[in-house]
DNA sequence: TCTGGGGTCCTAGGACCC
DNA sequence: TCTGGGGTCCTAGGACCC
């Protein structure tokens, strides 16, 4: 692995031209890196976050040489290890430090994908130049304003493709800087369990290792003409990142644009009740409207989904006769269906709502047709009321059939619920 | 063990058409 | 009457990500 000193991304002088430099920062424990940041004498202890979800989202390396895990249920966590930390997550913060870090990277960068709320790929290509800096000096120098600004630790990748950027930032961690190049790539990935490669889940992973796939590096052996064979387009995407033949483009445009929205709540114990699940509904397709409306988006379409006690999907589709974001429209279009898929004796764990093939909003001026009137007139009254809220920083104004499960929200001690209660009003 | 919430993309197969 | 081959579009579902 020391065969790479020479190469491109430490000197930064030959054929910049030819090959890729991306550049991967991942936040260290990012949730809770944050939350020692606010509170610096959490520093050294074990801490978790997740108290709000019931399961362990985020935990500090003291806490994982503990034996905790990602997504260990926070009840075990209190029973097994009574000296953990655990904390609600503070979702604000993580945005705001989130937001911070990605400034700092882009000092230096001008492409930059925030690809989550804890991980950035950047374009360095041909920046060395300009910068008066290696490749190398450029990550360390991000590395150290994201320590001592934010009091953050990061891992950082380099490397000629985002897949194999990935490899390299999960190599060393925490606060790891790595460097791949395609001559190296095959040293990391014999060390790599092919199914911890970005784009490879379990399944893939195991139907690999049922060919005696095991390694990254086997899965980099083979042919591309076999990878076709067996598997689908994106793994062919994979293997040619691994070989360090770029494919995967930086994507920086900020996201303005979905094509689905989504908004599901699990609740325990798990139930049959009938109001409580429908006012779950209404309340996710009043906020997924909401978002909607924020990105001036309607949907074509919209799904709604109950998840029973045993993890069994019903899903129910409704076809819009047209499209719409406001929940008026969308809720007795609903209602019927859900009272379709609702079994007495069922009991349910989850709900869900999903707004699909969503387009941007065209709210034709020159045609007042009558069908149109009443879509007009609650896209009018919705105009103002976001407007109202987006003054006062809060979600206001629910409709009556939310109700219910707006009071659940205020009894399961979830933060937000507190200051909206005294604040809430129904149409 | 118990398993949250929010997304994206790809593919197989059916419907429909010529 | 019974029949071929080929195209497009849509949908459900699977798999993946953080």
């Amino acid at each position: 692995m020391s065969s790479c000193n020479m190469n491109i991304i430490e000197s930064g002088t030959a054929n910049a031209k030819k090959e890729k430099v991306i550049l991967h920062i991942d936040g260290d424990a990012f949730f809770v890196g944050v939350e020692i940041a606010k509170n610096p004498k959490l520093r050294g202890l074990p801490v978790v976050t997740g108290e709000e979800r019931g399961i362990v989202s985020a935990l500090s390396y003291e806490a994982k040489a503990l034996g905790i895990t990602r997504g260990m249920p926070i009840f075990k966590v209190k029973r097994e290890f009574p000296n953990v930390i655990i904390l609600s997550g503070d979702y604000k913060a993580y945005v705001k430090y989130s937001t911070k870090m990605f400034d700092i990277v882009r000092r230096y960068v001008d492409d930059v994908e925030e690809y989550s709320i804890d991980e950035c790929f950047g374009e360095l290509t041909g920046l060395d130049k300009p910068l008066g800096m290696t490749y190398r000096q450029i990550a360390e120098r991000i590395k150290k304003e994201v320590n001592e600004e934010l009091d953050l630790s990061v891992s950082i990748g380099l490397a000629p493709t985002k897949v194999l950027a990935k490899v390299a930032s999960n190599w060393v961690k925490p606060n790891g800087l790595t460097v791949i190049d395609r001559e190296s790539a095959p040293d990391f990935l014999e060390k790599v369990p092919v199914k911890k490669i970005w784009g490879i889940g379990p399944r893939t992973a195991e139907q690999l290792n049922k060919k005696d796939i095991i390694t990254a590096k086997d899965f980099y052996d083979k042919d591309i003409a076999w990878i076709k064979l067996i598997l689908s387009k994106p793994y062919e995407t994979i293997w040619k990142e691994l070989h360090g033949i770029s494919v995967m483009e930086i994507n920086s445009e900020s996201k303005t644009v979905y094509s689905s929205l989504q908004k599901t709540r699990s609740f325990h114990p798990s139930t049959n009740d009938k109001n409580f699940l429908w006012s779950q509904i209404s309340k996710h397709i009043e906020e997924a409207c909401r978002k909607a409306r924020h990105f001036n988006l309607v949907p074509k379409k919209l799904s709604i989904f109950l998840k029973t006690k045993d993890f069994e999907f019903i899903t129910a589709l409704i076809l819009l006769p047209s499209p719409s974001n406001s929940p008026e429209i969308l809720l007795p279009l609903v209602h019927k269906e859900f009272e379709g898929i609702h079994k007495r004796g069922v009991l349910y764990r989850t709900t869900g709502v999903t707004l699909l093939d969503l387009t941007a909003n065209f709210v034709p001026q020159n045609d007042l047709f009558e069908s149109n009137a009443k879509a007009l007139k609650f896209d009018t009254i919705h105009k103002q009321i976001d407007s109202l809220e987006e003054k006062f920083g809060k979600i206001v104004i629910y409709l009556g059939s939310t109700k219910n499960a707006l009071d659940y929200r205020s009894q399961d001690g979830g933060t937000e619920s507190e200051d909206l209660d005294k604040n809430l009003l129904f149409l």
